[in-house]
DNA sequence: TAAATCTTGACTATAACTGACCAATAGGAT
DNA sequence: ATCCTATTGGTCAGTTATAGTCAAGATTTA
């Protein structure tokens, strides 16, 4: 199965080797795109390199997108952190399960940050967002306790997952 | 493939490094520009440098551009600090406003990380948060896109304020 | 064969740059 | 003082070059 997203996804990756290879002291590394060659060089609509962005190159899986249209337009992909082994994410995705409590949460951050594995500020913030969630299912939206567990739990995840922790 | 406005704003960034060394214990940096010497410096319509200030010493980004026509008329660019806490949290309440989209949210927090009031892992978390929220907003709940970006205001301020009480 | 994923293109939004025209100020002339 | 003029900055709309969105159609997967 070689898809034409497939094919893209992997020349951006080896752009962000020969990054790598460059320039490997960067603290973040990063690669510039001009979506309009891109789409040229592979013979597709230019709104394919989008679709290729939006479902590849995730905050969820360590990467910003900033990009600027107009003259002198471009796409910059940044890697912050890096993709997670399968067996990592299966292993963060067992722990929180497919629901989880906001105290149970608290406690998982607690443990996490005490390893080390994140900031006391980075916690901070998970913490506040998973408030900020669970206040809006409590007053916007009528949602039973079970599935708001279930949307703090695919946050906590995606946070998880996204920050590379090893 | 520098735009004429990414070279004219490295050179005034430059002007201000020069202003920290050589007067760094003054309260707000300034520079003092003469728009039409710029522009002949530059080979360009003076007009370009109002176009570069417009777009890049911005309030948002913490610039104040202060002018003066008519003979020995000037414009004077102020870098306003952030070093307290609450002056930071009561512009970020400023920007952010009530409601926010999501590209805006983005280009906020990218300014926010290269003044280092967050780190890029930071950074990437609130992505992660933004994004989940907004798959929410979409899937799950019919939420008009306003709406939508009072959510994502308020998750902004309540994270990007609440790490300055850390 | 239903659901998920991918692909496309018409339509929209925005950045950079230019130039014609407008506004304000200082300083000299009256 | 008042007016005139040279000097300086501001605004806006038009042109060109990019990128983003959205939804329909095509393809693949389960």
């Amino acid at each position: 199965m070689n898809s034409l997203t497939e094919v893209i996804e992997n020349y951006i990756n080896e752009l962000f080797e020969q990054e790598e290879q460059n320039n490997s002291s960067a603290p973040t590394e990063r690669v510039s795109l001009r979506r309009k060659d891109v789409a040229e060089h592979f013979g597709c609509v230019p709104s394919q390199i989008n679709y290729v962005l939006r479902s590849r190159f995730t905050p969820e899986r360590g990467y910003i997108v900033e990009s600027q249209r107009g003259g002198n337009g471009y796409i910059r992909i940044l890697k912050v952190s890096y993709d997670m082994p399968e067996d990592r994410a299966r292993h963060i995705e067992q722990i929180v399960g497919d629901s989880i409590s906001e105290a149970d949460a608290k406690k998982l951050l607690c443990a996490v940050q005490s390893r080390g594995i994140i900031s006391p500020r980075e916690r901070l913030l998970i913490e506040i967002a998973l408030r900020h969630i669970s206040d809006l299912c409590d007053s916007m939206f009528d949602v039973s306790p079970y599935k708001k567990g279930m949307i703090q739990a695919e946050l906590l995840k995606k946070i998880l997952c996204g920050l590379d922790l090893s």
